[in-house]
Parts: C-alpha cells; sequence; structure tokens
DNA sequence: CCACCAGCTTACCTAAAAGTCAGTACCTTA
DNA sequence: TAAGGTACTGACTTTTAGGTAAGCTGGTGG
C-alpha cells in the first residue's frame, strides 16, 4: 500500500451537504444504517424472502424489530412487502428499484466490514 | 430504469458471514454506522481536520460525543489523533489507511443518503 | 376439540446511547 | 486582573433503541 492521501479524490458535494443537524439525510441515514436495517436489506439483496427466512437470517433479532424495521424501510421506499391472502399467512419482502441501489452501496461496505472486523476488533493491529 | 432484479449479482459470502449474533463484525458495523461514526469519518476523508474544525462541522455534536466517537474510531485504527505539545493546544485527526479505504465506500452510500433524502423522508414518493 | 402454523401487535421494562453542563490546564490578549 | 481560546474529562440526566413475553387470527392436522 502507498502513502495515504490527504484528501479524498472523491467528488463531493457536501460542502453543505449532510452536515447541517435537522437535514432530512440524517434522519435516512440512521434509518438504514440502524443495527437490524443493514442486516435486512443486505440480507434481501439476495432476493425475495418472507418474514420467517429474515428472522432466521438476521439472527439475535426480535419479531417486534423485524416488523419495525421492516414497517420504516418500507415507508422509505426501501422495500416492498407483498403479503398473499392464504392460510396460513405468507408474506415476501423484496427490494424496490430505490433499495436495491442502496443495496449495491451497502454490500462492499459490509463485505468490508466482515473482512476487516476481525483484525480490527480482537487487536492484532 | 428497468426491472427490479430478484437476486443480486455482487460477489456475496455472506452465507454464514454478518448475520450470527456475536460476529465481531457486528460491532464494527455498530462503530462505523454509529450516528456521529459515519459523519466523522466523511468529514475526516476532505482531510486533516482538528478537533475544534470536526465540531463545527459535524453540526449538533456535543463535545462528549465528539470525544467519544474519534476515540472508538482511533481504537479501531480507522483515524490518527496528532497532539501538538503548543499553547493553545493543537490536535489534529486524519484517516489512516484502513479508514481511508473505508470512506470510500461510506462516501458514495452517504452522497446516495443525500440525494434521496428529501424525497423519501417528506413523503413525493 | 385442541394445538399449531405464520405473521404480526401490544404493553411493559431495561440498557445503552446521547445530551447537559461544569470544570481543568495553560498561555495570550485586552 | 480578568476573560478567552483549545481540547478535553466526568457526573448526572434524559431519550431512545431494543428486549421479553403475551395475545390474536383463522384454517388445518391429530
Amino acid at each position: 500500500m502507498e502513502a495515504v492521501p490527504q484528501a479524498v479524490p472523491l467528488p463531493l458535494a457536501f460542502a453543505d451537504g449532510v452536515f447541517p443537524a435537522g437535514c432530512p439525510s440524517r434522519t435516512l441515514l440512521d434509518h438504514i444504517t440502524s443495527k437490524w436495517g443493514v442486516l435486512i436489506l443486505i440480507a434481501l439483496s439476495e432476493g425475495e424472502q418472507r418474514w420467517s427466512d429474515l428472522r432466521r437470517r438476521a439472527e439475535g433479532i426480535s419479531e417486534k424489530m423485524l416488523a419495525q424495521t421492516l414497517k420504516t424501510l418500507e415507508r422509505d421506499g426501501l422495500i416492498r412487502r407483498n403479503a398473499q391472502p392464504v392460510i396460513p399467512p405468507r408474506v415476501d419482502y423484496s427490494l424496490t428499484e430505490r433499495g436495491y441501489e442502496l443495496s449495491g452501496l451497502l454490500v462492499p461496505l459490509v463485505a468490508w466490514a466482515f473482512e476487516n472486523a476481525e483484525d480490527i476488533i480482537n487487536g492484532s493491529r
């Protein structure tokens, strides 16, 4: 690895961007970077899944938080809820276009975290 | 925009990845996706900055949370603290290589959030 | 006739995150 | 002599996220 650059080359328009308090992007960021929000979005990036699949996939999530997180993401237009009127009930969740766009950015981030986590958290600097 | 794909084409190795509870990546993810963690990392992606700059940049942050967030990110090896022994004190913060790597993934995410936030949060679906 | 499945909702409670505010050190400028 | 800038720390309180556990629906299998 080469020297660490002191300024980022990425096209930034954050001059007065995300930083102001009360900016809507703060809220949106809170939703998608919430403890379970990321996991759900990542899980759905692998394709449509039903309630019980998600519950199993996002290990440790409670039903309450699953419901809450799904509602928030649906309200934000990131995921789609498809309830089939069958008995026993069957509800499928999937990403919307917008959610898919987002997950494209989220997946590399989570992958990076996954790769670096052990080194970082359990010492071995 | 075309049809929404049902499965993501990205190379995923999450089969038994981030999802297990107690996995270190959950902790790391919590650090970097914390309310202020993202903002600080993004701010530093624009280059080295001192304490008071960051305080102004991440509008609304308290001194306590700034200190706490900086410490966590430093412990994770994502940022570097450079204290000069001058009076009045001067402390500069910058990204490490690892932090720079991460910010490369974070910046597009935040940019996306910034662009989509208004639409999403204030209706106008 | 009872229990069970899936997909929730609700009420209640705890723990963790974050805010408030005061204080500290040291020197400079008014 | 007093106020102010910089980079903090610590005590205390509030807010919010999250966990636990129970209940509901309405057919179906035992």
